[in-house]
DNA sequence: ATAACGGTTGAACAACTATTCAACTATTAA
DNA sequence: TTAATAGTTGAATAGTTGTTCAACCGTTAT
């Protein structure tokens, strides 16, 4: 998709305030910065990963003991710690049976912390 | 569905740190919160409704100007400033035969802002 | 009045996504 | 070696969601 066309053949109406277009289309950010940033706030976007960010903030836990404190099952927990694990939110330590996962940065917490802020008015 | 339940009957496998589960079923914020939280990112996990959030920053554009920066049908953009409108995230106001939006208050811009450094890495 | 335009809306469809299920690997204990 | 457990994975399914289409409302200009 491209977006920012003058004149895209895919909108039916005409420009009303060409001046404010122009103006806004050069302030605009890069598409495919807007396409990162909605896929970064898509992984975040779910109740199970968010759970789980907050699970394995601070300590590490293991998969079994995520999925006991979530009430899912392991299956369920570890199709969305992959998600996680691609998207660079998480990272992982193997011990003997076990796999330990915790957040990769303070960055993802921040967010977090300031979206709270936000839905607490 | 119930979260942070005890012997969860959902959960497959039995707990391994007893202790760590418990102590992190204290820490853990409300279950409402969590889908509050999720339903927040939800709304900013989409490039269309990024996109309409960045052009309607600093200066109004109403709906059909919206649609010709973003190459979209005025149908399609009406679709998303409605979600906007019901998550308070934009505000608007009538004029003749127009409607303005802009940003509703700078909490978002902050977050998206954060979003963005940490995209950047 | 009525035509034109900006904007909204509901239904329908296509695309996507989260969980389940079953099968699998790897590690540990017997 | 064998059994049991922790974790992963692919396919399938059910639920969700974004865009399109057509119809509609409200305002303005003729």
């Amino acid at each position: 998709m491209k977006l920012y066309e003058k004149n895209a053949p895919s909108c039916e109406c005409e420009e009303i305030h060409s001046d404010i277009i122009d103006k806004k289309r050069e302030e605009m950010p890069d598409e495919n910065t807007l396409y990162d940033l909605s896929d970064f706030f898509k992984i975040l976007g779910d109740s199970t990963r968010i759970s789980i960010l907050f699970a394995i903030d601070g300590e590490p836990m293991c998969v079994c003991d995520i999925a006991n404190l979530l009430g899912m099952t392991k299956s369920a927990v570890s199709h969305q710690l992959k998600i996680l694990r691609q998207s660079d939110l998480v990272t992982y330590r193997k011990s003997g049976k076990n796999v330990y996962y915790t957040l990769a940065d303070d960055h993802v917490r921040d967010i977090i912390e300031k979206a709270l802020e936000h839905i607490k008015e």
